[in-house]
DNA sequence: GAAGCGTGGAT
DNA sequence: TATCCAAGCTT
């Protein structure tokens, strides 16, 4: 059978529904709901980032902030502190600019067309369309990870992500593939086959319904698709950073918004002074310093070794703090909207001085 | 269209 | 240990 026999087409979405009943995921903490707030609130988590890993962080997101009008109400800072640690805070800061937006200008209500909510920040096309089916019941095709994986594999799809065309034909597929019905089992179906059955590495080909009529399976070439592209070596980056502290407190400086980290507390940057004369500017005198364990942290683009400097202080005078100096407690460390290797780092100091 | 944007887990 | 990768979107 070719890639496009439209019989094939027919088979897949049948087959794909039926699996998932029978053998998909189904208790999920963002299933058995048409809540849009929480459905949306899922997709961004889930976006570039594991259901375990979602998990513990959409609870605690959704005991704070049950709900959009509670999201909107909610100053930026504390989102980005339920959000510390999970990444890509992008994410978060369009997360709260959307609620707003739709509190503000649209009635406080998702609507059920993908094209409408796509337009909104941090909702793409795929987003969008899950958000439609999951709330909505709309007919709307999903690509994300998963699919691409399935689609590639199932009919043998030369698709890379360096390829605009093949984007384009893929998603032409999703659509063609949708079922007339049952749209909500058929989505969940692609995430979840994806996620459990037709993985990166060592699919389990033997418990997919789609094998009678996988090309990647037929060929032995689960391991070629979908294409993967070249990656570059990771560049190396360092800085240096300041951890000046009274005892009780630590020096924390607001990243700006944009950018890597944007908008979380973090070490502030010792570039070019001294950190006499840091201290001197924030009010403080250096009792005495020490130079920590390099931290290193590799991100998507590139590498970053940070040098830490510790300084204990104690306040002398006023320091002339604006609006970006925070001295934040060391018990509140733990909830506080901080990078993971600055927030692992600040933890371990309390135990081990 | 390509680069920027995090983190933790699996291999 | 190093590399790859996961329910992508924005600029």
């Amino acid at each position: 059978m070719p890639p496009d026999d439209p019989q094939r087409h027919a088979q897949f979405a049948d087959r794909v529904i039926a699996w998932q009943k029978a053998n998909g995921r189904h208790d999920l903490p963002w299933q058995q709901t048409r809540d849009a707030y929480r459905i949306w609130l899922s997709e961004i988590m889930l976006q570039q980032t594991q259901v375990a890993t979602v998990i513990p962080y959409y609870v605690r997101f959704l005991a704070r902030f049950p709900t959009l009008a509670a999201l909107a109400a909610a100053p930026l800072g504390s989102v980005l502190e339920l959000w510390s640690g999970l990444g890509y805070y992008a994410r978060a800061r369009n997360l709260h600019r959307c609620a707003q937006t739709i509190v503000g200008e649209r009635s406080g209500r998702f609507s059920a067309d993908p094209g409408n909510n796509a337009t909104l920040p941090g909702i793409g096309r795929s987003t969008a369309a899950a958000i439609s089916v999951f709330a909505f019941g709309c007919r709307a095709a999903i690509l994300d990870g998963n699919v691409k994986r399935v689609l590639a594999r199932c009919f043998a799809v030369q698709s890379s992500a360096a390829n605009a065309q093949s984007e384009r034909d893929l998603w032409a597929l999703a659509e063609a593939l949708l079922p007339e019905s049952d749209i909500e089992s058929y989505t969940q179906g692609m995430m979840d086959l994806g996620a459990t059955v037709c993985t990166r590495h060592r699919p389990v080909c033997d418990a997919c319904p789609l094998q009678p009529i996988c090309v990647a399976c037929r060929d032995g070439r689960q391991a070629e698709l979908p294409l993967q592209q070249a990656r570059k070596a990771l560049p190396e980056r360092a800085s240096r950073v300041l951890l000046l502290s009274d005892g009780r407190r630590v020096l924390l400086e607001r990243r700006p918004p944009l950018g890597i980290w944007g908008g979380l507390l973090s070490l502030p940057a010792l570039v070019g002074e001294s950190a006499e004369g840091f201290a001197r500017q924030h009010g403080c005198r250096l009792l005495r310093t020490e130079t920590l364990l390099p931290v290193s942290h590799t991100f998507t683009h590139f590498r970053l070794t940070i040098d830490v400097l510790h300084a204990d202080v104690e306040i002398i005078g006023p320091s002339a703090m604006e609006a970006v100096w925070e001295w934040l407690p060391f018990e509140n460390v733990a909830s506080a909207a901080l990078p993971a290797p600055i927030k692992k780092l600040l933890l371990s100091l309390r135990t081990t001085p």
